[in-house]
DNA sequence: AAAACTATCCGCCAGA
DNA sequence: CGTCTGGCGGATAGTT
């Protein structure tokens, strides 16, 4: 996955267009190839209201690239642009890898390629999209969405999070850790499948979770059991497992061990704690416990995880 | 390293 | 009737 193109059209906006670029189009020598990185759309398109593409490739050859970028549509009460839509069919059907930021999901669902399949998008339009395409799985409460070749992110910034999913996908994780130290960002906050990240803006009524999942994450170095969270959700464990799957696509358990691995990957990055201790404070147990499931989760056992941090932290 | 032990998941059914 | 919920038991993953 060596190109990427970024699909520009009316409307787009400037922080989307901003961060694939950035991520995708920036060589910061971090590793001996990085991506060959093209703007594919109409001479002239302007982004953001600001400013104007130039000399763009055409969205024909979206298809040629290995990864295709489609940002936010700005107006999702109408259809996306025909030409835009087919051209991301084409090149999907080609064989390249479709990723959408915020709104782009629409485009993608036009296309017919969310059908059957997970997704995300802006909380605030979640709503719509689920009317719009009755096929598409829906997940307002995730950052991303990464069901294989077809990549769906959250408003706004969450595309940054993507955009660094993917890079972590094709370089491994030191890259992609140091290429967020340049950019100052935090360097994982996971988004679909079994990750789950409760949404700033997740209303009780779009979560009836959302409390429980705060609760959780609160307590996270005590020994929580899914017993635990279904007495604090005031339902039977059965009936919390339903609502997990509904909700977040994982079981309870699995959600909190996910959760629990995120926080020992940020006590390693961020303290000098031992690996034992990191297990206690992350209500793992043992720090045989921890190793386990950290190696398998992450790829790494938790020291090599640090020391490749630090490594990356020395590079910036 | 394996076996006993425990927790969790999930299909199914029944009741509201 | 369709939807939601809780309980049961076999299967399985995880723990010691």
């Amino acid at each position: 996955m060596r190109s990427v193109a970024l699909a520009v059209h009316e409307q787009v906006t400037l922080l989307e267009v901003a961060t694939a670029y950035e991520v995708f189009g920036v060589d910061r020598g971090l590793t001996p190839e990085w991506y060959d990185f093209a703007v594919c759309g109409a001479e002239g398109t302007p982004v953001g209201g600001w400013f104007q593409a130039r000399k763009p490739r055409g969205l024909d050859t979206l298809a040629a690239a290995d990864t295709v970028v489609v940002p936010a549509c700005g107006d999702v009460t109408r259809d996306p642009p025909t030409d835009l839509v087919e051209a991301v069919r084409a090149a999907y059907d080609g064989g390249a890898r479709v990723v959408s930021i915020c709104t782009g999901a629409f485009v993608l669902a036009a296309a017919g390629l969310l059908d059957g399949r997970r997704a995300t998008t802006h909380w605030l339009y979640a709503e719509r999209l689920a009317e719009r395409h009755p096929n598409v799985h829906v997940d307002p409460g995730v950052l991303y969405v990464d069901e294989g070749r077809i990549l769906t992110s959250a408003g706004k910034a969450a595309g940054m999070d993507l955009c660094l999913h993917i890079v972590r996908l094709d370089h491994g994780m030191a890259v992609a850790n140091a290429l967020a130290r340049r950019l100052v960002v935090p360097p994982h906050r996971s988004g679909g499948q079994a990750q789950f990240i409760p949404a700033p803006m997740a209303s009780a009524r779009e979560n009836p979770l959302a409390d429980v999942l705060t609760w959780a994450i609160a307590r996270l170095d005590q020994p929580l059991a899914v017993e635990d969270l279904a007495r604090e959700a005031k339902m039977s464990s059965r009936n919390l497992a339903r609502h997990f799957n509904a909700v977040a696509g994982t079981t309870p358990s699995q959600w909190l061990l996910t959760q629990r691995l995120h926080r020992a990957q940020e006590l390693l990055e961020t303290t000098d704690d031992s690996v034992e201790l990191v297990a206690a404070r992350t209500g793992m147990g043992t720090a045989a416990t921890l190793r386990r499931h950290f190696s398998r989760a992450v790829g790494v056992p938790p020291d090599t995880y640090r020391r490749t941090f630090r490594l990356g932290q020395g590079v910036s």
